[in-house]
DNA sequence: TAGAATGGGTTAACACTGTTAACTTAACGA
DNA sequence: TCGTTAAGTTAACAGTGTTAACCCATTCTA
């Protein structure tokens, strides 16, 4: 029975996961996902073209799981303006709340992404869609101004995740705050498209 | 003469660097850099504890180039909002045409960055001040409207960071146009500190 | 001036890494 | 029962960072 309950892939997949989270991606080789799954580390890629491939699939995992996160959180909200913030809020709670999930996203060899097909990332693209429509919507209803709602999307998306880079890798400064330097750096990012009639 | 003109030492660097320029972080190894400078391998343990002490050794390099890049080309800015937002560029225009020293920084193994004295940061630290200054003095004038300015200083720098990966990486929308998302970015980040006189 | 100590390098080796080729072994279909 | 295929194995290659032991010329000292 070597496929118990799991086929072989999966709990390949499991493992990798698990050692990701527990010993870093350092500690990441072929060999030790296959001395841990109980099988040769060439049995890998009987279902792995590669190590680059068996990373992929996991970012593939991670991304999908921030999507749909994002895609709950957003469906509490109700105005425009409450779906925007949330949409934002939520993208950065899940990097903190899984900084190794969101770490597989970004951090996890970075050739390696270059490597592969580009197309593999529509369903990153899925939420980043969501953020999208909530700015066009926003600025039909003239509660934004935005130039172009797809590269402001775009511009947000890239400044969250310096903003989660910077926090989850520690190179904050001793003297700031990590939750005070957060809110501030969302509330500015958020504020930058508002119209300001609140303030 | 072993020692012919420059040290031994700083042969390593120098070729490490470019290594690194010309054939990416993956294909420097310390036996690469060794039969390029025309050495054992083990002579560069002569000079660096490990690969990490090298690694940041050249970090540390990168930093300094930036901050004084940085430097210079406030220096040429007269008005506060102007050193504000040539600052800002300066570190964008840098990274972009320095692609590969801005990796150094901040892609090069950063596993090997929590492992090194945050001291060691004090030179980057310095530009970071410079940016801090400006905004306590367009606070100051009225011209600005931020919270606290140290920690307003690191969020635009984290975006800044954010917007740059992005763009580096590779991982921009086909249908942005590079220059396009950098000036949008930019003019946002930069819009969101001033006050709204001009607009 | 002979001998010891030292600075600046060397080679050999260890324990890893990803990956490939060749082999085994069990199950299944004709 | 034979041939084929699927799913796994072991052995090996070339590369990695790093350490230990050694060599050798120069310099300091008795």
């Amino acid at each position: 029975m070597s496929h118990a309950d799991q086929s072989l892939r999966e709990r390949i997949l499991q493992t990798s996961r698990t050692l990701l989270y527990s010993q870093g991606h350092l500690a990441l080789s072929m060999r030790s996902i296959a001395k841990e799954v109980g099988v040769s580390a060439t049995s890998i890629y009987l279902y792995f073209d590669n190590k680059d491939h068996l990373l992929h699939t996991l970012i593939e995992e991670s991304v999908e799981e921030l999507s749909v996160f994002i895609e709950d959180k957003v469906l509490q909200a109700t105005t425009v303006v409450d779906k925007f913030t949330e949409n934002i809020r939520a993208y950065v709670e899940f990097a903190l709340t899984n900084p190794e999930k969101y770490q597989i996203i970004y951090n996890v060899h970075p050739e390696a992404m270059s490597r592969y097909p580009k197309e593999k990332f529509r369903k990153a693209r899925r939420c980043y869609e969501l953020l999208v429509g909530f700015i066009e919507e926003g600025v039909a209803k003239g509660l934004m101004e935005v130039a172009n709602p797809v590269i402001a999307a775009y511009s947000i998306w890239a400044q969250l995740h310096g903003v989660v880079s910077v926090v989850i890798n520690q190179r904050l400064d001793n003297r700031i705050d990590r939750d005070l330097f957060v809110q501030e750096s969302l509330d500015h990012i958020v504020q930058g498209f508002l119209v300001r009639s609140t303030v």
